[in-house]
DNA sequence: CGCGGTTTGTGTATCGCGGACACAATAGAC
DNA sequence: GTCTATTGTGTCCGCGATACACAAACCGCG
């Protein structure tokens, strides 16, 4: 079925399935190369960028249907998934949406609360960024990663969407092991702080970031080292399970 | 205009000026007698209680509407207000407003969204307790303050609400002059004291607490001191402005 | 096969903040 | 004037965070 007709489908009544006004947009964040990166869609017809989101069905909590947008964006599931705040400005959307619509020739009642106002629940997801698969959904033909701290301006309110998630995030891992969620299963300690320097935007000392990390019991150190580079080689790490 | 009028105008076609399935609840916190109070509402022709709460016009802000419910409630503007999540399970809520509907002699469609599913953006708003004059809404007879800790249980989801709020104050108290809503313009050092030993639920050495909300600058110490009791006049001080 | 370069693993001295604690000052009651 | 309850203030101590240096080891090269 492709995206012409389920939108078409969508219009002629399909949308009394979902809450009207109201959708989830996830900042889905991965860590690589040393960066911090979001995944955005890119609007049909248009080289217009936003947050991967969706509605609410009328019996379906938010945070399921957050999480049905995270598993069809990137094909996870039981993922870290957090909501953070509620984005309830005013805001017209028809000139952000009308340029997709007319490239797919649907018509759209100019009164559909979907390009009039939408409020926005904005949740948050740490992925292993190995582990996703980037997939467009039915409003965008492009799906993929961007370095969080440089990427096009976003459609709708969707960049102050990405500042909050931001701060979470940061917030986050200073209290909690979410960490866990951005790294593979297995790593170094080395990844572990470069990640956290990523995040926090400062330099911390190795020696005393690891003894941090470890005092928390957040990570169980394994016996294995990983090799192949031209150094010492480090231990890998797990993170422990909740205790 | 009397409640049943404003009720049945709304279901006559008036509930178009709102977002469908969404509305803004708000935890209005005070604190009298060293205890933290919540302003709660008693619904028409029942003994049920809930918090404040109201929809969200088409028009409007989620941040104005949740100020809109504050001021409607307790007569104040310009109060600390803050959003801190969106309840957003799925709950079928005729059971709770039958009755309310019944007592008023309104017919309200079965289906209609208000008496099925709502999403509830909850806001937490900490008031001088003693500015706040407590005005029920069209749906409740009666809206006065409850103890926190000792209040009859709530409808919906809102012990859920109260109880997050209850985090969010806990949490805010420690990293932001935030206390300065809860208490007179001006106030003496050992009334902020027991304001912080009533929310965080332990008790502050006296000598340390007074070090730490001063090295903070939170607080500026007035030349008046408070007089009356048979002891010690202590201090007054104000907060400090934003700096 | 051993040497060099680069990165990782670990331990110790120091500082600052938070917590424990004691005594002097003072307003009103009598 | 005295007494009592309460407030104002300063010092000591300990732990956790920060600053910092040296030894170990893997690969690559000659």
């Amino acid at each position: 079925m492709d995206a012409r007709q389920v939108l078409t489908e969508f219009f002629a009544g399909g949308d009394r399935a979902f809450i009207p006004n109201l959708s989830v947009d996830c900042s889905i964040l991965g860590f690589h190369d040393g960066e911090l990166k979001v995944l955005l869609l890119r609007w049909r017809g248009t080289d217009r960028w936003s947050l991967p989101g969706g509605f609410v069905r009328q019996d379906e909590p938010l945070d399921r249907a957050a999480a049905r947008v995270l598993s069809e964006r990137t094909g996870l599931e039981r993922i870290y998934l957090q909501q953070f705040h509620a984005f309830g400005g005013v805001d017209r959307r028809e000139d952000a949406l009308a340029p997709v619509f007319e490239s797919l020739g649907i018509h759209v009642p100019a009164d559909h609360w979907m390009v009039r106002r939408v409020v926005s629940v904005g949740y948050l997801a740490l992925v292993d960024f190995a582990q996703a698969t980037p997939t467009p959904d039915v409003f965008s033909e492009e799906c993929r990663w961007w370095d969080l701290h440089d990427h096009p301006p976003l459609l709708f309110d969707h960049d102050d969407i990405v500042t909050r998630a931001f701060d979470t995030v940061r917030h986050e891992l200073q209290s909690a092991p979410v960490a866990a969620s951005l790294l593979p299963e297995r790593f170094t300690m080395p990844e572990l702080h470069r990640l956290y320097e990523t995040v926090l935007g400062r330099t911390l000392d190795r020696r005393n970031f690891q003894k941090w990390i470890r005092e928390r019991g957040f990570v169980e150190r394994l016996d294995e080292r990983k090799t192949g580079r031209s150094h010492r080689a480090p231990y890998l790490y797990r993170f422990a399970e909740a205790q």
